[in-house]
DNA sequence: TTTTCTCTCGCCCGTTTGGGTGATGGAGGG
DNA sequence: CCCTCCATCACCCAAACGGGCGAGAGAAAA
């Protein structure tokens, strides 16, 4: 069982991919967002298998939204949803740590196919070798999956998780709740995050994190 | 009289550049940088006409740079240095609000037309238009110039400023200090900022800041 | 075993931010 | 002239943040 979120802004599309989707035997939706805030919010609480990300949406994009919830759950794999298959963002994606794509005029078949495909680890190729600037970004991608390294070396994989949800805008108290620690556990390791990355503060480290290529 | 700043954290270029630029009569390099963070104080410093970018820079990079400093500065023409022609990061650097790129590999004379050319206003193409990708950017970066839209329509001219500067990383005091005003000022500022982006605090202004497309 | 690393938690204190309210002066339009 | 928008500044207060300190538990390495 494939256990998925949605993250599109336009409803429609959002709901008619959750009855399509349900269908399926192996498929099972277990959350919506309808922007990148919300759709890290519901990632990080249900923790999904497999998260299919819209490209564009308000509030935050999905390459950024890509890139918060790799850096809390690296494990989850998320698909990218785009209008144009020459999207230049779906490289972003690709490189924050997205798996592959899917275009909005695909053929259902060959949506399900890509869903349960990424789900198994097979890399989503198709039409994103046309682009040679794509090719580069996808076979670097391949070997050396540095998606949370850059400036983010010698953070551990908690100080890591801490620094995704701070920017993610989330305040100390919530990012504690959300990790069940108390909110002087996550000063501390914020603490440690800023010597480690040399930087003077919290908008800083966010920065880094973002920026971090 | 064209003054420039020139923002590339390889030392050994960024001289070479300054040799090769202050050769020139109706060129004067008023400023240089090794990283994007620096980049952005240097040239909300002095003010520059134009700033040649590097894309790949530690801390910072180029692209953010490029939103950091049109959001305070939308009169300031940025080129984009890069290795590759088919970056990626130029296409993304583009919509920041870059005027255009040259390749690190550019012939001198070609690199000064370039420079000249941009400063007159004429859009970098050459190359640029190879990728069918970027030649779509491209198209939609000639009308509709709207790099501070997206998420911050509403905002004054100033309250983008401020927004920019604490994108930077920049504290209140700090901001107030740059703009010659009280830090009560800055206070209010932001809190018009938050009110009308609808967010709660500060990081998720920066990141509607950062993520505005 | 001892050392080291990591995560955890608590305390102190001062600074910063956020929210609210109010007020002034200037520019511009009706 | 009045009204609105903008930028500026001030004051209050509660909450959040940053820096520094110490310390325990557990795991992993030396």
């Amino acid at each position: 069982m494939i256990r998925l979120v949605i993250a599109e802004d336009q409803r429609l599309l959002r709901q008619s991919l959750r009855l399509l989707l349900d269908r399926e035997p192996d498929l099972q939706v277990v959350g919506e967002a309808a922007d990148g805030a919300e759709a890290f919010n519901v990632v990080t609480a249900v923790n999904p298998d497999l998260v299919l990300m819209d490209v564009d949406m308000p509030r935050l994009d999905g390459v950024t939204a890509t890139k918060l919830i790799k850096g809390c759950l690296p494990e989850v794999k998320i698909l990218m949803l785009s209008v144009h298959d020459d999207d230049t963002r779906i490289v972003a994606a690709v490189q924050a740590g997205a798996c592959g794509y899917i275009l909005k005029d695909a053929d259902h078949e060959e949506f399900l196919r890509i869903i349960r495909g990424t789900h198994r680890g097979e890399p989503v190729v198709s039409a994103f070798l046309a682009d040679r600037s794509a090719r580069r970004a996808y076979t670097s991608m391949k070997q050396g999956s540095d998606h949370s390294a850059g400036g983010l070396v010698g953070l551990t994989d908690r100080e890591r998780e801490i620094l995704a949800r701070a920017a993610a805008g989330c305040g100390n108290k919530e990012i504690a709740d959300q990790l069940c620690v108390s909110a002087d556990t996550v000063k501390t390791h914020l603490h440690h995050i800023y010597h480690k990355l040399g930087v003077a503060g919290r908008v800083e480290a966010v920065l880094m994190f973002l920026g971090a290529k």
